[in-house]
DNA sequence: CCGGTTTCCTGACTAAAGTCAGAGAATGAA
DNA sequence: TTCATTCTCTGACTTTAGTCAGGAAACCGG
């Protein structure tokens, strides 16, 4: 990270809030607070616990209180006790409020076309392109990697959603029992290590490292959720891996792949593994490689 | 503009506003409110008349009245009559305000880091060239065309860098009264047309068109200033003049050009203009462009 | 030097956005 | 059953961010 990227970071700051930040309260806000508009459109089209809406605006209790009474009162929202535990009370539009809060999504598309409408359609096409790879990106920095036991609630999701997908891509199927891995205790400290990533909170890919004594370390189970693919999670895992790795005194990493996975065996590729003979009979591999360790690469 | 792009534009608002947004306020008002955080930024290294502040931040001049008189009790700044307009008051930063305005500095500079350090260095790039594009897009996205009298004092400043430039990269120099165009009448209607281009009010590039009643338009005066270019001003010159010759029912558009500028020749290249054979005896020329007349490019 | 204009200031407001300290009902654990 | 906890609400308050009307001083053109 050097200056010249700071200061063009700053720029674009600068720009965005400029124009997307104050036309969006221009825009959102006309007849109604912005407090009450945000509100209204976190309710959502399913409704939604009170709890949940101040999490989310991180607002305090007693103002979400006064802007529900105020939502309320104008007849854009219902509020009732939940059935399971009537302390917690949710919210849900009326029609009133569902006309409300479709107008609002209206008024985004508005903004969102003001920003386009000045140029033309090549322009267009280049802000519009540049736009997703910054959401991207930025999505992308909000991901962490936390080491977790195999056995936790993320984890194991992660691990479930992983074998239903390889048995939906593999041409034969997919049985978990009949992989080199069927014991989750060698991703475990001290024997191995297993990351799940997560955005916003919610899990969306794990990644396991495997580190026999007398044996290289080794990839297992690395997977990335459908939706947030794209993000460069992929390479990432791999990177927090190498260097987790790299901290335990490994200098060689290997992994095996199904002929399938045609996407990650690019990764890997373009990761900088070789491919070699293979160094196991994992029945489901065609595919095998290996790396040097290298120093993260990150600063 | 189709639903696709109304949608990553949507998007991109929401993934920006959560992440620049919402750490910008965080980072930059800690102790003191935003308001007089962003006024003693605007105030500048250089100090500022108060009547330039309020343009700037677009506030009531009451408002930053107060604002002054409380960075003032702070021992901030410091406001003075001017020398020559004794009405117009000055504000000027101490030391303490300095040390403040570096502190805001540091914070924004954090502000980007944060954006940038989750990020491996393969993404930092991205990012920042993919943001350094949708900072160029939305600033152009701001400029406006508009048809002014040359005697109008924009177009009079446009006017003079534009002599004042073409004197300097013209290898044999250039004298505005030896050109085809000494009358600045020819550009006027009903003879003809000037256009303006502003970025945030000022004046950033000028072009006129002429059109007698008995020869083809033709593009004169066109200039963007160097703190604009790359912002495809050029191109949405050409558009505008072109647009604008349609509306006169012109069906032909030319220029002529001097072999220094090759920037300006390759943009009408690429815009569609063809090499034609000498139509005038401009001693400055040497390259004579023409191109049929289009419906204007934009919707 | 006079009347109109500009520039900035003050005083008196307002609305929005939020904070804080409880109160009261419902729940869950012992 | 009791006691602590959770969840939401209300009342009382503050700060921020402004708006509006008018007034004093300085300037400018005739």
């Amino acid at each position: 990270m050097n200056a010249t990227q700071i200061d063009q970071v700053r720029r674009f700051n600068r720009a965005v809030t400029a124009r997307v930040g104050v036309l969006h309260d221009h825009y959102l806000g006309r007849e109604r607070p912005i407090g009450e508009a945000r509100l209204l459109w976190e309710v959502g089209e399913e409704g939604r616990d009170v709890r949940r809406l101040r999490e989310r605006l991180g607002l305090d209790s007693g103002y979400v209180s006064r802007l529900l009474r105020r939502l309320e009162a104008d007849g854009l929202v219902t509020v009732e006790p939940q059935h399971d535990d009537r302390r917690v009370r949710t919210v849900r539009l009326t029609d009133a409020g569902r006309a409300e809060r479709a107008m609002l999504d209206a008024r985004s598309d508005d903004l969102a076309g003001s920003l386009l409408a000045p140029l033309n359609s090549a322009q267009r096409a280049r802000l519009v392109a540049a736009m997703a790879e910054v959401e991207r990106l930025l999505t992308a920095g909000t991901v962490t990697f936390d080491a977790v036991d195999p056995d936790h609630p993320d984890a194991r999701e992660c691990l479930r959603s992983y074998v239903t997908e390889l048995h939906e891509r593999f041409d034969t199927g997919f049985d978990p029992a009949r992989t080199l891995l069927p014991d989750p205790g060698e991703l475990r400290p001290p024997r191995g290590l297993f990351l799940v990533a997560r955005l916003h909170g919610e899990p969306v890919g794990c990644g396991g490292l495997k580190m026999p004594s007398d044996a290289p370390a080794e990839i297992k189970r690395m997977w990335v959720a459908p939706g947030a693919r794209g993000l460069g999670l992929g390479r990432r895992f791999l990177a927090e891996l190498e260097a987790r790795a790299a901290e335990h005194g490994r200098d060689l990493l290997r992994l095996d792949t199904n002929r399938d996975l045609t996407a990650a065996i690019g990764l890997y590729h373009s990761y900088g593994f070789t491919e070699v003979p293979a160094f196991n009979d994992e029945p489901y591999a065609h595919h095998w490689f290996e790396k040097r360790v290298a120093a993260p690469p990150r600063q």
